[in-house]
DNA sequence: TGCACTAAC
DNA sequence: GCAGGTTAGTGCA
Protein backbone atom coordinates (compact mmCIF):
# COMPACT_ATOMS: atom_id res chain seq x y z
CA UNK A 1 0.00 0.00 0.00
CA UNK A 2 1.50 3.39 -0.99
CA UNK A 3 -0.89 5.98 0.57
CA UNK A 4 0.21 9.05 2.39
CA UNK A 5 1.57 8.33 5.56
CA UNK A 6 2.99 4.80 4.83
CA UNK A 7 6.67 5.66 4.95
CA UNK A 8 8.08 3.94 7.84
CA UNK A 9 5.81 1.11 8.18
CA UNK A 10 7.11 -2.48 8.19
CA UNK A 11 5.16 -3.45 5.69
CA UNK A 12 6.63 -6.60 6.07
CA UNK A 13 4.68 -7.23 9.59
CA UNK A 14 1.74 -5.60 8.03
CA UNK A 15 1.53 -8.22 5.40
CA UNK A 16 2.00 -11.18 7.96
CA UNK A 17 -0.58 -10.36 9.64
CA UNK A 18 -2.82 -9.49 7.45
CA UNK A 19 -2.58 -12.52 6.10
CA UNK A 20 -2.79 -14.88 8.78
CA UNK A 21 -5.90 -13.31 9.70
CA UNK A 22 -7.75 -13.35 6.07
CA UNK A 23 -6.53 -16.52 4.83
CA UNK A 24 -9.24 -18.71 6.01
CA UNK A 25 -12.38 -16.46 5.92
CA UNK A 26 -15.05 -16.26 3.39
CA UNK A 27 -13.84 -12.87 2.30
CA UNK A 28 -10.57 -13.79 1.23
CA UNK A 29 -11.97 -16.69 -1.08
CA UNK A 30 -14.69 -14.55 -2.79
CA UNK A 31 -11.08 -12.36 -3.39
CA UNK A 32 -9.18 -15.52 -4.80
CA UNK A 33 -12.80 -16.60 -7.20
CA UNK A 34 -12.62 -12.66 -8.24
CA UNK A 35 -8.62 -12.57 -8.56
CA UNK A 36 -8.77 -15.73 -10.73
CA UNK A 37 -11.54 -14.41 -13.08
CA UNK A 38 -9.39 -11.33 -13.47
CA UNK A 39 -6.28 -13.47 -14.94
CA UNK A 40 -8.52 -15.45 -17.15
CA UNK A 41 -9.59 -12.01 -18.43
CA UNK A 42 -5.82 -11.21 -19.07
CA UNK A 43 -5.18 -14.61 -21.10
CA UNK A 44 -8.61 -13.90 -23.18
CA UNK A 45 -6.99 -10.45 -24.31
CA UNK A 46 -3.40 -11.93 -24.71
CA UNK A 47 -5.17 -14.64 -27.28
CA UNK A 48 -7.12 -11.59 -29.22
CA UNK A 49 -3.42 -9.51 -29.00
CA UNK A 50 -1.76 -12.71 -30.35
CA UNK A 51 -4.17 -13.02 -33.17
CA UNK A 52 -3.06 -8.64 -34.90
CA UNK A 53 -2.07 -8.51 -37.88
CA UNK A 54 0.62 -6.56 -38.94
CA UNK A 55 -1.95 -4.72 -41.27
CA UNK A 56 -4.25 -3.77 -38.58
CA UNK A 57 -1.45 -2.66 -36.42
CA UNK A 58 -0.12 -0.56 -38.84
CA UNK A 59 -3.76 1.26 -39.45
CA UNK A 60 -4.52 1.32 -36.05
CA UNK A 61 -0.92 3.18 -35.72
CA UNK A 62 -2.51 5.37 -38.30
CA UNK A 63 -5.51 6.55 -36.39
CA UNK A 64 -3.64 6.61 -33.36
CA UNK A 65 -1.14 9.62 -35.04
CA UNK A 66 -4.15 11.27 -35.78
CA UNK A 67 -5.91 11.23 -32.81
CA UNK A 68 -3.56 12.80 -31.06
CA UNK A 69 -2.89 15.19 -33.31
CA UNK A 70 -6.40 16.25 -32.89
CA UNK A 71 -6.16 15.80 -29.06
CA UNK A 72 -2.87 17.96 -28.77
CA UNK A 73 -4.58 20.57 -31.22
CA UNK A 74 -7.53 21.08 -28.58
CA UNK A 75 -4.91 21.16 -25.32
CA UNK A 76 -6.09 23.78 -22.99
CA UNK A 77 -3.62 24.85 -20.78
CA UNK A 78 -5.18 28.65 -19.72
CA UNK A 79 -6.91 27.10 -17.14
CA UNK A 80 -6.17 26.82 -13.36
CA UNK A 81 -7.31 24.05 -11.03
CA UNK A 82 -7.35 23.04 -7.25
CA UNK A 83 -8.19 19.63 -6.18
CA UNK A 84 -8.52 20.13 -2.64
CA UNK A 85 -8.55 16.94 -0.18
CA UNK A 86 -8.83 17.00 3.66
CA UNK A 87 -6.78 15.52 5.54
CA UNK A 88 -7.82 11.99 7.49
CA UNK A 89 -11.17 14.20 7.61
CA UNK A 90 -13.14 12.18 9.85
CA UNK A 91 -10.30 11.73 12.42
CA UNK A 92 -9.66 15.16 12.20
CA UNK A 93 -13.04 16.21 13.03
CA UNK A 94 -12.80 14.18 16.00
CA UNK A 95 -9.00 15.25 17.13
CA UNK A 96 -10.37 19.30 16.76
CA UNK A 97 -12.94 18.14 19.94
CA UNK A 98 -10.98 16.31 21.80
CA UNK A 99 -7.03 17.22 21.15
CA UNK A 100 -5.98 14.65 23.51
CA UNK A 101 -6.49 12.35 20.63
CA UNK A 102 -3.96 13.41 18.23
CA UNK A 103 -1.13 11.49 20.33
CA UNK A 104 -3.13 8.46 20.03
CA UNK A 105 -3.72 6.14 17.44
CA UNK A 106 -7.33 6.53 16.37
CA UNK A 107 -9.60 4.45 13.63
CA UNK A 108 -13.31 5.99 12.75
CA UNK A 109 -15.06 2.99 12.43
CA UNK A 110 -15.74 -0.17 13.86
CA UNK A 111 -14.38 -3.75 14.45
CA UNK A 112 -16.10 -4.64 11.74
CA UNK A 113 -14.68 -1.72 9.11
CA UNK A 114 -12.40 1.59 9.31
CA UNK A 115 -13.51 4.84 7.70
CA UNK A 116 -10.25 6.46 8.23
CA UNK A 117 -7.33 6.50 10.71
CA UNK A 118 -5.11 9.02 11.94
CA UNK A 119 -1.31 9.36 10.58
CA UNK A 120 -0.14 8.01 14.63
CA UNK A 121 -2.37 4.47 13.12
CA UNK A 122 -1.12 4.55 9.92
CA UNK A 123 2.71 4.11 11.13
CA UNK A 124 1.59 1.07 12.50
CA UNK A 125 -0.15 0.23 8.86
CA UNK A 126 -4.28 0.45 10.10
CA UNK A 127 -5.38 2.33 7.06
CA UNK A 128 -8.87 2.97 5.59
CA UNK A 129 -10.78 0.23 4.05
CA UNK A 130 -9.24 -2.53 6.72
CA UNK A 131 -11.97 -4.49 8.76
CA UNK A 132 -11.41 -2.90 12.39
CA UNK A 133 -9.98 -6.02 14.19
CA UNK A 134 -7.00 -6.78 12.11
CA UNK A 135 -6.36 -3.01 13.11
CA UNK A 136 -6.90 -3.64 16.28
CA UNK A 137 -4.09 -6.59 15.91
CA UNK A 138 -1.62 -4.36 14.05
CA UNK A 139 -2.19 -1.61 16.87
CA UNK A 140 -3.37 -3.20 20.15
CA UNK A 141 -3.89 0.49 21.85
CA UNK A 142 -6.11 1.60 19.03
CA UNK A 143 -8.72 3.73 20.20
CA UNK A 144 -11.93 3.13 18.04
CA UNK A 145 -14.34 6.14 17.35
CA UNK A 146 -17.91 5.53 16.38
CA UNK A 147 -18.37 7.16 13.06
CA UNK A 148 -20.82 10.88 13.07
CA UNK A 149 -21.75 11.66 9.91
CA UNK A 150 -23.90 14.93 11.15
CA UNK A 151 -20.60 16.14 12.36
CA UNK A 152 -18.39 15.69 9.28
CA UNK A 153 -21.51 17.02 7.53
CA UNK A 154 -21.57 20.18 9.68
CA UNK A 155 -17.33 20.17 9.25
CA UNK A 156 -17.90 19.86 5.34
CA UNK A 157 -20.30 22.14 5.37
CA UNK A 158 -18.23 25.17 7.34
CA UNK A 159 -14.79 23.99 4.57
CA UNK A 160 -17.32 24.73 1.87
CA UNK A 161 -17.75 28.25 2.66
CA UNK A 162 -13.79 28.29 2.33
CA UNK A 163 -14.11 26.66 -1.05
CA UNK A 164 -16.72 28.95 -2.45
CA UNK A 165 -14.69 32.31 -1.45
CA UNK A 166 -12.08 30.83 -4.60
CA UNK A 167 -15.04 29.13 -6.68
CA UNK A 168 -18.15 29.92 -6.09
CA UNK A 169 -19.22 26.66 -8.92
CA UNK A 170 -17.07 24.37 -7.15
CA UNK A 171 -17.42 20.86 -7.11
CA UNK A 172 -17.59 18.56 -4.39
CA UNK A 173 -16.29 14.89 -4.57
CA UNK A 174 -18.28 13.31 -1.26
CA UNK A 175 -17.67 14.94 2.06
CA UNK A 176 -13.72 15.87 2.21
CA UNK A 177 -12.61 16.74 -1.32
CA UNK A 178 -13.50 19.03 -4.31
CA UNK A 179 -12.45 20.95 -7.76
CA UNK A 180 -12.00 24.74 -8.04
CA UNK A 181 -12.01 26.58 -11.41
CA UNK A 182 -9.33 29.69 -9.71
CA UNK A 183 -8.89 30.86 -13.25
CA UNK A 184 -11.20 34.21 -12.37
CA UNK A 185 -9.52 34.39 -9.10
CA UNK A 186 -6.48 34.10 -10.03
CA UNK A 187 -6.93 36.98 -12.48
CA UNK A 188 -9.15 39.04 -10.24
CA UNK A 189 -6.50 39.16 -7.55
CA UNK A 190 -3.53 38.89 -9.97
CA UNK A 191 -2.55 35.67 -7.87
CA UNK A 192 -0.74 32.21 -9.41
CA UNK A 193 -2.16 29.23 -9.03
CA UNK A 194 0.34 28.24 -6.33
CA UNK A 195 -0.65 31.57 -4.04
CA UNK A 196 -4.12 30.70 -4.70
CA UNK A 197 -3.41 27.26 -3.04
CA UNK A 198 -1.43 28.50 -0.41
CA UNK A 199 -4.31 31.53 0.16
CA UNK A 200 -7.18 28.27 0.13
CA UNK A 201 -4.99 26.20 2.89
CA UNK A 202 -4.71 29.26 4.86
CA UNK A 203 -8.46 30.03 4.50
CA UNK A 204 -9.49 26.21 5.29
CA UNK A 205 -7.19 26.15 8.55
CA UNK A 206 -9.02 29.37 9.82
CA UNK A 207 -12.63 29.07 9.12
CA UNK A 208 -12.25 24.83 10.51
CA UNK A 209 -10.79 25.75 13.90
CA UNK A 210 -7.21 24.23 12.36
CA UNK A 211 -8.64 21.28 9.85
CA UNK A 212 -5.63 20.55 7.18
CA UNK A 213 -6.02 19.75 3.56
CA UNK A 214 -4.12 19.30 0.57
CA UNK A 215 -4.32 20.98 -2.45
CA UNK A 216 -2.69 20.11 -6.41
CA UNK A 217 -2.78 22.87 -9.07
CA UNK A 218 -2.94 21.92 -12.49
CA UNK A 219 -4.33 22.85 -15.72
CA UNK A 220 -6.74 20.26 -15.26
CA UNK A 221 -9.27 18.35 -13.23
CA UNK A 222 -7.72 15.34 -13.27
CA UNK A 223 -3.73 16.60 -13.09
CA UNK A 224 -4.70 18.68 -10.01
CA UNK A 225 -6.45 15.40 -8.44
CA UNK A 226 -3.25 13.79 -9.39
CA UNK A 227 -1.26 16.40 -7.58
CA UNK A 228 -3.00 17.19 -4.46
CA UNK A 229 -1.73 13.27 -3.06
CA UNK A 230 1.98 14.16 -3.65
CA UNK A 231 2.21 16.90 -0.86
CA UNK A 232 0.31 14.76 2.01
CA UNK A 233 -0.72 15.86 4.39
CA UNK A 234 -1.16 20.11 4.65
CA UNK A 235 1.04 20.27 1.49
CA UNK A 236 0.44 21.77 -2.09
CA UNK A 237 2.12 20.55 -5.35
CA UNK A 238 2.12 22.60 -8.36
CA UNK A 239 2.50 21.02 -12.36
CA UNK A 240 2.94 23.95 -14.38
CA UNK A 241 0.47 24.61 -17.53
CA UNK A 242 3.15 24.00 -19.95
CA UNK A 243 3.15 20.83 -22.46
CA UNK A 244 6.49 19.87 -21.51
CA UNK A 245 6.14 20.18 -17.56
CA UNK A 246 3.04 17.51 -18.24
CA UNK A 247 4.38 15.32 -20.62
CA UNK A 248 7.61 14.60 -18.32
CA UNK A 249 5.24 14.36 -15.26
CA UNK A 250 3.12 11.48 -17.06
CA UNK A 251 6.28 9.37 -18.65
CA UNK A 252 7.03 8.72 -15.38
CA UNK A 253 3.59 8.25 -13.69
CA UNK A 254 1.96 4.88 -12.61
CA UNK A 255 -1.21 4.12 -14.57
CA UNK A 256 -2.79 3.71 -11.11
CA UNK A 257 -2.56 6.90 -9.81
CA UNK A 258 -5.15 8.22 -12.98
CA UNK A 259 -8.29 8.37 -11.66
CA UNK A 260 -10.51 5.61 -13.02
CA UNK A 261 -7.72 2.75 -12.63
CA UNK A 262 -8.22 0.83 -10.31
CA UNK A 263 -6.71 -2.66 -9.23
CA UNK A 264 -8.14 -4.53 -11.78
CA UNK A 265 -7.64 -2.18 -15.09
CA UNK A 266 -4.00 -1.56 -13.53
CA UNK A 267 -3.36 -5.53 -13.89
CA UNK A 268 -4.94 -5.86 -16.92
CA UNK A 269 -2.33 -3.28 -18.54
CA UNK A 270 0.16 -4.76 -17.23
CA UNK A 271 -0.68 -8.21 -18.04
CA UNK A 272 -2.05 -7.49 -21.57
CA UNK A 273 0.39 -4.67 -22.60
CA UNK A 274 3.49 -4.53 -20.13
CA UNK A 275 2.68 -1.17 -19.62
CA UNK A 276 2.46 0.10 -16.05
CA UNK A 277 3.53 3.63 -16.35
CA UNK A 278 1.80 6.67 -18.73
CA UNK A 279 4.98 6.74 -20.55
CA UNK A 280 4.80 3.16 -21.95
CA UNK A 281 1.00 3.13 -22.40
CA UNK A 282 1.96 6.03 -25.11
CA UNK A 283 5.05 4.00 -26.95
CA UNK A 284 3.96 3.25 -30.17
CA UNK A 285 4.05 -0.15 -29.59
CA UNK A 286 1.47 -0.21 -26.77
CA UNK A 287 -1.00 2.81 -27.68
CA UNK A 288 -1.76 1.30 -31.28
CA UNK A 289 -3.17 -1.78 -29.61
CA UNK A 290 -5.39 0.17 -27.13
CA UNK A 291 -8.52 0.46 -29.82
CA UNK A 292 -7.92 -3.23 -31.42
CA UNK A 293 -8.56 -4.35 -27.20
CA UNK A 294 -10.08 -2.11 -25.41
CA UNK A 295 -13.61 -0.75 -26.14
CA UNK A 296 -13.75 2.74 -28.15
CA UNK A 297 -14.78 4.35 -24.89
CA UNK A 298 -11.96 2.66 -22.90
CA UNK A 299 -9.58 2.96 -25.12
CA UNK A 300 -10.01 6.89 -25.74
CA UNK A 301 -10.20 7.53 -22.05
CA UNK A 302 -6.68 5.60 -22.13
CA UNK A 303 -5.20 7.71 -24.36
CA UNK A 304 -6.22 11.07 -23.36
CA UNK A 305 -5.46 10.38 -19.62
CA UNK A 306 -2.05 9.43 -20.73
CA UNK A 307 -1.59 12.42 -22.73
CA UNK A 308 -2.35 14.51 -19.36
CA UNK A 309 -5.53 15.69 -21.27
CA UNK A 310 -8.95 15.86 -19.19
CA UNK A 311 -11.91 18.45 -18.58
CA UNK A 312 -10.71 22.05 -18.22
CA UNK A 313 -14.04 23.80 -17.70
CA UNK A 314 -17.11 22.67 -14.87
CA UNK A 315 -19.29 19.44 -15.71
CA UNK A 316 -22.92 19.50 -14.22
CA UNK A 317 -23.11 19.14 -10.85
CA UNK A 318 -22.42 15.66 -8.92
CA UNK A 319 -22.87 16.08 -5.98
CA UNK A 320 -25.71 13.39 -5.17
CA UNK A 321 -26.13 14.19 -1.55
CA UNK A 322 -27.96 17.66 -2.38
CA UNK A 323 -28.26 16.94 -6.32
CA UNK A 324 -31.81 16.16 -7.55
CA UNK A 325 -29.82 15.19 -10.62
CA UNK A 326 -28.97 11.70 -8.69
CA UNK A 327 -29.38 8.97 -10.64
CA UNK A 328 -30.12 6.36 -8.08
CA UNK A 329 -31.16 5.13 -4.50
CA UNK A 330 -30.48 2.40 -2.42
CA UNK A 331 -29.76 0.27 0.92
CA UNK A 332 -27.76 -2.53 1.16
CA UNK A 333 -26.39 -4.40 4.40
CA UNK A 334 -24.06 -7.33 5.20
CA UNK A 335 -25.27 -9.89 7.21
CA UNK A 336 -24.45 -13.00 8.98
CA UNK A 337 -25.26 -16.06 7.06
CA UNK A 338 -28.68 -16.93 7.32
CA UNK A 339 -31.14 -19.24 5.59
CA UNK A 340 -34.23 -19.29 7.76
CA UNK A 341 -37.27 -18.21 5.61
CA UNK A 342 -38.65 -15.91 8.04
CA UNK A 343 -34.84 -14.19 8.96
CA UNK A 344 -34.27 -13.55 5.24
CA UNK A 345 -37.39 -11.87 4.75
CA UNK A 346 -37.23 -9.69 7.71
CA UNK A 347 -33.71 -8.57 6.95
CA UNK A 348 -35.52 -7.82 3.24
CA UNK A 349 -38.32 -5.63 4.97
CA UNK A 350 -36.08 -3.99 7.08
CA UNK A 351 -34.17 -2.92 3.56
CA UNK A 352 -37.53 -1.82 1.70
CA UNK A 353 -38.59 0.43 4.71
CA UNK A 354 -35.38 2.27 4.70
CA UNK A 355 -35.32 2.42 0.73
CA UNK A 356 -38.56 4.06 1.23
CA UNK A 357 -38.05 6.27 3.93
CA UNK A 358 -35.72 7.50 1.94
CA UNK A 359 -37.62 7.71 -1.59
CA UNK A 360 -40.26 9.43 0.41
CA UNK A 361 -38.11 12.07 1.75
CA UNK A 362 -37.41 12.91 -2.03
CA UNK A 363 -40.82 12.60 -2.66
CA UNK A 364 -39.84 9.67 -5.54
CA UNK A 365 -41.48 6.72 -6.51
CA UNK A 366 -39.98 3.47 -8.16
CA UNK A 367 -41.60 2.22 -11.79
CA UNK A 368 -41.11 -1.33 -11.73
C1' DT B 1 -34.18 -3.79 -18.97
C1' DG B 2 -31.31 -6.18 -15.81
C1' DC B 3 -26.96 -7.97 -14.23
C1' DA B 4 -21.97 -8.27 -13.34
C1' DC B 5 -18.10 -5.78 -12.73
C1' DT B 6 -15.09 -1.81 -11.72
C1' DA B 7 -14.35 2.33 -9.36
C1' DA B 8 -14.69 6.25 -6.19
C1' DC B 9 -15.17 8.21 -1.34
C1' DG C 1 -15.96 -13.40 16.49
C1' DC C 2 -15.09 -10.24 13.24
C1' DA C 3 -14.29 -7.96 6.00
C1' DG C 4 -19.06 -1.36 4.93
C1' DG C 5 -22.51 1.63 2.46
C1' DT C 6 -23.93 4.64 -1.54
C1' DT C 7 -23.59 6.06 -6.15
C1' DA C 8 -22.05 6.04 -11.07
C1' DG C 9 -20.62 4.18 -15.43
C1' DT C 10 -19.56 0.47 -18.88
C1' DG C 11 -20.40 -3.66 -21.37
C1' DC C 12 -23.07 -7.52 -22.31
C1' DA C 13 -27.16 -10.61 -22.61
Amino acid sequence: NAKAGMDGVDKARVQQIVWEMSKDSAHFKNEQRKQASVLERIERMKLQAAAITPAELAAAGRFLDARIAGCEARRDLTRTWLHVDMDCFYAAVHEREQPELKRLPVAVGGMGMICTANYVARRFGVRSAMPGFIGKRLCPKLVFIKPDFAKYTAAAEVVRGAFRQLDPDFESGGLDEAFLDVTDYCTRTSRSGEEAATELRRLVKEVSGGLTCSVGVAANKMLAKICSDINKPDGQYVLPPSRAAIMSFMDTLPVRKIPCIGKVTEQVLQGVLAVSTCGQLLAPDSRCRLPLLFSEVAAGFFLEAALGLAATRHGPKTDTSVDPGRKGISHERTFRNMSAPAELEAMAKQLVEALVADMGEEDIEGRN
